[in-house]
DNA sequence: ATTAAAATTTAGACAAATCTAAAAATATGT
DNA sequence: ACATATTTTTAGATTTGTCTAAATTTTAAT
């Protein structure tokens, strides 16, 4: 496989393409920031390869051996990040593009190897899931903070935005993931909320807290 | 950079290109399994970027810039393979081939923290010097198996030659880097030795000499 | 010094992954 | 339902790194 083509089937997966849904061509040349037209000939090799369902003018869902695919090199893109940020004080903002690298390196040994190094971690730094060698993951029970109810708390377990900017801000909020988040008021008018986080009381936006998960507690 | 002007810098620095001396074209299409007329064409490309000094009908050298990148590469693969022998328990022959991959990875910070968390290594698992970030390195004062005397001994410090094949019959034997060597006795008629180490006697062939570093102790 | 052999370069082609511009199919609004 | 807008595909071009085959230059041998 070639690079280019593992982050085609990466990003039909994030897509939401391990199910039936058909992806159209336009989703993925924005976020492949390429042409539709590359795209139309990028599904055509993977469907010849069997890594993808292609139907003209509908749009490509991956295959069982294309979710397969998918799943392994984001399961290398993960642990990556773990490795970085836990073996070589990498921050959450700055994992992204070396682990877009690193997911690319072909072997076997070398994956299983770090994920044995690291204890078989089961989230990335962003509170994501990391596959197991067989395509096991388990997804949190967690919602986004936009949606808690007022007088409610829970703990925060990933962000859904991992842009360097939203988690520089993060950091300079001191908002990281294991704290516990009480939203203690919702502003009518803009949606903006007041929390109570590591004892201080925070005023965020609505765009913040739909970019925050949490698991609800009570 | 792409990954194979990375590796046309390489080579040309591990055929002695590091000094003024001209490349041949034919002696760089061998080692990256090319065509010569490949390697004019990427010579060209390469002189354009002045990287190498590039004579028509006479080879390549690099220049100061091209060492630089040279040393730098150098440096990532060796880093690399210490990583995998020291934290993820690779063997001195599974090494290289994942190393090739990883030197091309892109981030400064990276090969700097992999730096630090080894203690900062001077020498590969082969016994290869690693540039320091600013391209110093430590040639070992070593010399080959085959060129010592009879009765004389030294400490094995390096392999000439690294392939899977030669590793493994190292192995095979207990010869690893760190063991002292006497040389007994050479055989007349085909240079065969016979040596002693870990308290053993052993018989090897000249071949197998020829690319045995060690450093002469008395 | 000639000539044959070897090495190197040139010219033209190809595959992969992309692009632009135009054509075709699908979706949308009234 | 029809016209229009949007999406997607096709056709043909481009770039990078490679190739083959032919031409050129250098080297080696007598």
């Amino acid at each position: 496989m070639t690079r280019s083509e593992e982050n085609y089937i990466k990003i039909i997966f994030h897509l939401g393409g391990n199910t039936s849904t058909l992806i159209s061509t336009n989703a993925i040349s924005e976020q492949m920031e390429t042409k539709p037209s590359s795209v139309t000939d990028m599904s055509k090799k993977l469907a010849e390869k069997g890594l993808v369902n292609y139907k003209r003018y509908q749009g490509v869902s991956l295959t069982d051996l294309g979710v397969k695919v998918a799943l392994s090199i984001i399961r290398k893109h993960r642990l990556w990040e773990v490795f970085l940020v836990e073996k070589l004080d990498f921050t959450w903002d700055e994992v992204h593009e070396v682990a877009e690298q690193l997911e690319h390196i072909k072997s076997e040994k070398l994956i299983d190897q770090i994920d044995a190094l690291l204890g078989y971690p089961k989230y990335d730094p962003h509170g994501d899931p990391i596959p197991s060698k067989d395509g096991e993951f388990l997804e949190l029970d967690k919602q986004l903070l936009s949606d808690m109810p007022k007088k409610s708390s829970g703990v925060c377990v990933g962000v859904k935005d991992t842009s360097p900017t939203f988690l520089k801000f993060l950091d300079k909020n001191q908002i990281a993931l294991g704290n516990t988040i009480q939203v203690l008021d919702i502003e009518e008018f803009d949606q903006s909320l007041t929390i109570k986080i590591n004892n201080k009381e925070l005023n965020i936006s609505h765009q913040i807290a739909a970019n925050l998960y949490v698991k609800k507690q009570n």
